[in-house]
DNA sequence: GGCCGGCCCTGCGGAGTGCGCATACCGGCC
DNA sequence: GGCCGGTATGCGCACTCCGCAGGGCCGGCC
């Protein structure tokens, strides 16, 4: 009576395999071998055969697949057919604005999460600095931005709300063979003769800052155009560098993480405007508010493979 | 995503009142009014007006549930196909015997339990006595037998599975004027003066012997023919009669119960073929233990509107 | 033929949630 | 204006669902 667990059997029969349709779905392979065999239970007949190179579904598994995505296009059907009839409100695509590490990290998590609920909505993600993510939403552009406090901070406008969403500690990135990788957090002091790469004036501004701070001096020799480039950097053992925590589990594979010392720390903060148009948009920023705290915990880890993340 | 959801939502529309629902759907009021408020959370729009006088769908409310009727159609017409295409077994009825008790009492929450996880399924309610429903599953002719350990007692026979549910207290059945009622667990010796009903000589001896024991008798002045002749007697003032405690909750409105210092117990068994035949009757047996457990409770309140029975 | 690796199942513990209960609120009706 | 039927909501509980970890099974490869 599950339709999510309807929709696990139609992609198990497409793939051909439990575990691959976990991974598709973002779920554990356990989640799945259960909901399939508890759609088997209440419908008093087997629907796959478990086969050791994966499932294939039974001749009544084969039947039911059929009439279950007729009853799942029928209820996208109501679901989209409602939204229509209510106001016009939901046909337009809710537009998202992120820094980048937020992009990257928290805002897609936050809106599987938010779809999870909502159904299949509409949305684009648009990726920029926290000053110009302001703006578009004084101008109307932006339903919500997640933005930064990073240097030079955000300003204060009445025009827009803002809410506190948490503190993000900042983390080292390193290439997997780096002595450090691996180890627990680690002193600035340790990293002195590192070279760094920044990509922007204020993670400049902020590394040298906390550097200063622990009485040494980093050396920021390289600088990238943008995230990903300097990611490529740190991945080829030409430097590291300072990123934000959120991005951990976001990473290449190359590079693994390393937490600080009393690391430095960035705000996270949502801005909308004080009547959002879009009906989506307080949701998703409660989204937002629990994907971070469920971030949070990760970064007391040192390397990749964080928990939560089952099988994805 | 929750089909049943969906349900409620139309049987919400049908009735045009959340309350009503709820009576039809076995649900409490609060549960319905909470389906409905995430549902229209879910999808963004409101579906119906709250009215002081019921409610009334939206006209968003009446595209979703015509489109809601058709999905769910569709959806009944999965499970169908589905069952058809596995094996006959489910298109036989559910074939259960129980004791005119029982059949009153926990056997049809049991079957409801069950349909609610199965879907609708058929099946049929036979009453009759123990050792006839006994003799009805070595035949064949029932699926299930749901039955009792009063006298003359249970045959033990290899051919059949017998599990054991628990016991059930009895208590006293009086009629609501009656000056005892609404009063805690009374002692036999109180109740030395009334007149006593029963319907069969099981029931009779086993009202004699616990007057025996509590030394006093019990004068049976009247013979009814079954149990709802029975329970008229009573509710007329003609006399008070000993019952199961697992018809407290299915009484008639003009009849109470107090419980018995000391009281007789039955135990309650269902009776199986090894091998059953029909898919649902292992199902069944889970139902009828988990429902039997949670009627227990019910034994220790003095009088009606016992908890757990909510809106029905 | 024996080892290995991928795939699926299941006991355990924790987090989330849906429900029942009791109560507050709200709008007609007399 | 008081009463009453009907709906919304805070609280506490129980149940379910999931992720994790360990085990078993089968096919393929050496």
């Amino acid at each position: 009576m599950e339709l999510t667990v309807w929709r696990t059997f139609v992609t198990v029969c497409r793939l051909g395999s439990l575990s691959a349709a976990a991974a598709e779905l973002h779920h554990t392979q356990s989640a799945v071998s259960r909901q399939v065999a508890g759609l088997e239970r209440q419908l008093g007949v087997p629907l796959i055969e478990r086969h050791a190179r994966g499932v294939r579904p039974t001749p009544a598994g084969e039947v039911f697949r059929h009439h279950a995505l007729a009853t799942l296009s029928e209820a996208d059907r109501a679901v989209r057919a409602a939204r229509e009839a209510g106001d016009g409100a939901f046909n337009r695509p809710l537009t998202v604005g992120a820094t980048p590490s937020l992009a990257a990290g928290i805002v897609p998590e936050a809106i599987r999460a938010l779809q999870k609920e909502t159904g299949s909505i509409r949305w684009s993600l648009l990726p920029g600095l926290s000053a110009q993510l302001h703006h578009r939403v004084t101008t109307g552009d932006l339903d919500v931005a997640v933005v930064t406090d990073a240097p030079p901070g955000l300003p204060h406008d009445p025009r827009v709300e803002r809410r506190f969403l948490g503190l993000d500690d900042m983390v080292v990135a390193l290439p997997v063979d780096h002595p450090q990788a691996g180890r627990g957090p680690v002193r600035m002091r340790t990293l002195a003769d590192e070279t760094w790469v920044e990509d922007n004036d204020g993670s400049a501004a902020l590394l040298h800052q906390h550097a200063a701070r622990a009485g040494v001096s980093a050396r920021i020799d390289l600088t990238a155009a943008d995230l990903p480039g300097k990611l490529a950097l740190v991945a080829t053992g030409h430097a590291i560098a300072l990123i934000p925590g959120v991005l951990t589990r976001a990473l290449r594979i190359d590079i693994t993480t390393v937490g600080l010392v009393d690391p430095p720390t960035r705000g996270i903060y949502t801005i909308t405007p004080h009547r959002s148009p879009h009906p989506c948009a307080a949701p998703l920023l409660d989204q937002l508010a629990t994907a971070f705290t469920s971030i949070r915990p990760a970064h007391e880890l040192v390397s990749r493979g964080s928990p939560g993340s089952g099988y994805r």
